[in-house]
DNA sequence: GTCTATATAATGATAGAC
DNA sequence: GTCTATCATTATATAGAC
């Protein structure tokens, strides 16, 4: 492998494991090189974090990452496993949500794309039921989920890469009955509230569906 | 006032602003005094923050401060006024939330517990639909409420006192109609996949409702 | 390409005068 | 209590030998 990937990948998960106030020298004797040869290759600790940004989200659609904000169990818990096949990545866009930037919205921004093309089909195959801002709804589950995880993390701050899934794991299980029950059948007994909000904003986002 | 008071909530405002790596020398001048006056009051910059955070948690806690993670829009319109006030604590929150520690998982506690109150006395007034775990669903919604903001303020970067509460509304306006939406008549149109989830997690946590 | 050595700037913290 | 002066450390980045 080439001496400047060794370095990138060495970035990703010291980046990952340390958040990006770890210096260049450690990043550089992960790599087995000095610190002057990651400024000579990448220009600057910039550069060099620009250059693991480009890769992870070359990963992230190569891989086509499906979205599992849907709140269900059964997909959040087979996505676990992919979690821990590319455990040093994961990590590394956690750090990149913590910090924002780029990537971070690139992420955020897929994963949205996806949750939409996933109700979208739900709703055509009448499993979901439609709504008056598809768009708009599949923005507010890919934030509360994505959010909601990366609050955990935050508050949780013993991440590595070898307990990272695990705890993943226990928040998902705490957390599935609550998320299913309202996905299931809401939080109101009845939909006054939204019927007083739809009141103050009767105008339906373009490509609204009836609810 | 007195002056490590002073430099206590010029230490607020300043990490509010900039984050935790903002330096002494900058809380210094912003109090105007010397950064050995700092230490010289409060230990070191581990010590200035443990009393940041106290400072803030005790405001917090005093003007008891009430969960608005049940999506409802009128009660998160509401304590945006109060947002506007509280600009430069609101800030250093949303910084401790982004770093971890004590005053985040504090924050988070205290949301939640004020969301499962708030709840239990919507079931009890027969608004809110009961949960078999209702704590664990105050614990979701407060989690996804929370961390959504969260996400979204950390990815849009450009927040300072002035201008934090005129987005914060931006995202609030954006996402209450899905919000509703889901939250009076769910994302499911039945409730096999809660059902299906059930049939491998029978044991309802104590306190549980009827569903 | 890779290293050593160094420049430069900023940090947290200390010592001691007043 | 408050300041000035300084130390020790760390950081990114540069210059130049090999």
């Amino acid at each position: 492998m080439q001496t400047a990937e060794r370095i990138r990948d060495a970035a990703v998960a010291r980046f990952g494991r340390d958040g990006f106030t770890a210096g260049l020298r450690a990043v550089a004797a992960d790599a087995g090189v000095t610190a002057g040869l990651v400024v000579h290759h990448f220009g600057s600790k910039d550069g060099l974090r620009q250059a693991c940004d480009e890769h992870v989200l070359a990963v992230i659609r190569e891989e086509k990452t499906k979205a599992t904000t849907d709140g269900s169990a059964a997909g959040l818990i087979a996505q676990l496993a992919e979690v821990e096949r590319f455990a040093p990545m994961v990590l590394y866009v956690v750090r990149s949500l913590q910090a924002g930037g780029g990537l971070a919205t690139a992420f955020v921004e897929h994963m949205i794309s996806d949750a939409h093309e996933y109700l979208e089909a739900g709703v055509t195959a009448g499993v979901i039921r439609p709504s008056r801002d598809p768009e708009g709804r599949a923005r507010w589950l890919a934030y509360q989920g994505i959010g909601g995880m990366l609050l955990w993390t935050t508050l949780h701050p013993d991440l590595d890469p070898s307990t990272f899934a695990a705890g993943l794991r226990e928040y998902i299980e705490q957390l599935t009955v609550p998320a299913l029950e309202t996905f299931s059948h809401g939080l109101f007994v009845d939909r006054t509230m939204l019927d007083d909000y739809l009141m103050y904003v009767p105008d339906p986002p373009s490509g609204g569906q009836h609810t």
